[in-house]
DNA sequence: TGCTTTATGTATCTTTTGATACCGTTTTTT
DNA sequence: AAAAAACGGTATCAAAAGATACATAAAGCA
């Protein structure tokens, strides 16, 4: 690969040329399948990644149920990870690739000393931080005050904008998952928006009218 | 005041002196009363205040209802307020004083300076924003998975530990506010906790047993 | 093809929680 | 002292959500 094909995808975030050189000299590009296990819980990290092509979901495994974090999506990285790394812990929740995704990894060592050389690294960490802060008070919010049946419907017209598409895919098994409830619930409710014409119901997905 | 005295006030998270010496040169100290806005939406935050002794109260005022993020302690800064000044954006919360206080600020603009210089300056703020993401993180699966019952009883626990002593001093009603559900709903509990012998019940406050 | 798994529909019952209303008591304010 | 506000107890009713059970259909697979 060129090396300034490699510079292309890193995120547009990094504005010193200075850090795009290092992240190019100590950083390298890897390939993972679907549901490949990148980081798992009780573990050191050694290398922090950046997601470019591909999608990473973070979770939590307690005893009897998962807790999803977020999602690692272009040009992210992941918030556990990075603060794991910081402090030298290890790592509190999972992550598992969702569909084929290339990811660029780099020594975590460099995660501290970046922040005395790099403005745009400190801001990338920054927002990293606060955007999934905003995000968990957002689905805290939802959880504390919002119907099941409202939820149902964020859930889904969020995923058909970020998606670009009316239909999604994703069973009422799964979507009782997301959104921490049963499939019975999920599939009296659907009913009921099919009943208001709100959706068209197939079997693994849902289509918003 | 000394000096030497003004910097022992400062958290000892702070290990660097040039950067100790600093926060004495550009900041100052100021005192609150109870129930003192420090911190309103909407506002541009000329400086960052870290508390040195007292309690603030943050939180999201929306339509109907009020939004509890934290409360910031002895030795903490204020996450949000922090990610606002350093993005230079205005702020989404409020903060109040709970008590008097004192609070120490200093220009928001010397965020970004002491990124690139102090490197126990990066770790604090590392270590807040990780912090209160654990701590929104654990609400989350409080109100999704807990019924309120068990709620209503880790609260208790939590403050008894947390203030050394079996006495809460709380109403039932500011206590519904925190768990975000109805007076009648606490009393009812709590009737039932006291019938079980797990708690005493007084006029606003409750004795763990 | 037949077997198994996955996906969905739906009825019934129970529990949890919230909404409302009304009461008496204590504390604070005027 | 009178009035108002805060505090707590409790009864009744309704709604939301979960638990359980059973049934049918589609998809995948041996």
């Amino acid at each position: 690969m060129e090396e300034s094909e490699i510079l292309a995808k890193l995120p547009k975030a990094f504005t010193e040329s200075a850090l795009r050189q290092e992240m190019l000299t100590h950083g390298k590009f890897i390939t993972v399948n679907k549901d490949d296990t990148l980081v798992r819980e009780g573990q050191y990290l050694d290398f922090l990644p950046i997601v470019i092509k591909g999608e990473i979901r973070v979770f939590q495994q307690k005893e009897d149920r998962e807790i999803l974090l977020y999602y690692v999506r272009e040009g992210q990285t992941c918030m556990m990870s990075l603060s794991a790394a910081y402090f030298n812990h290890t790592s509190t929740s999972y992550g598992v690739a969702t569909k084929p995704s290339e990811i660029f990894v780099f020594p975590t060592r460099l995660v501290n000393e970046w922040q005395l050389k790099y403005s745009s690294w400190n801001a990338y960490l920054i927002q990293t931080f606060r955007s999934r802060y905003d995000e968990l008070l957002g689905s805290f919010e939802s959880v504390a005050f919002d119907p099941i049946d409202k939820r149902v419907l964020s859930y889904l017209t969020d995923r058909a904008k970020k998606e670009n598409t009316p239909q999604i895919a994703i069973s009422h098994q799964n979507l009782a998952y997301e959104l921490g409830t049963t499939r019975v619930v999920i599939s009296r409710i659907l009913k009921g928006f099919e009943q208001q014409g709100k959706v068209k119901l197939f079997r693994g997905s849902i289509q918003l009218k």
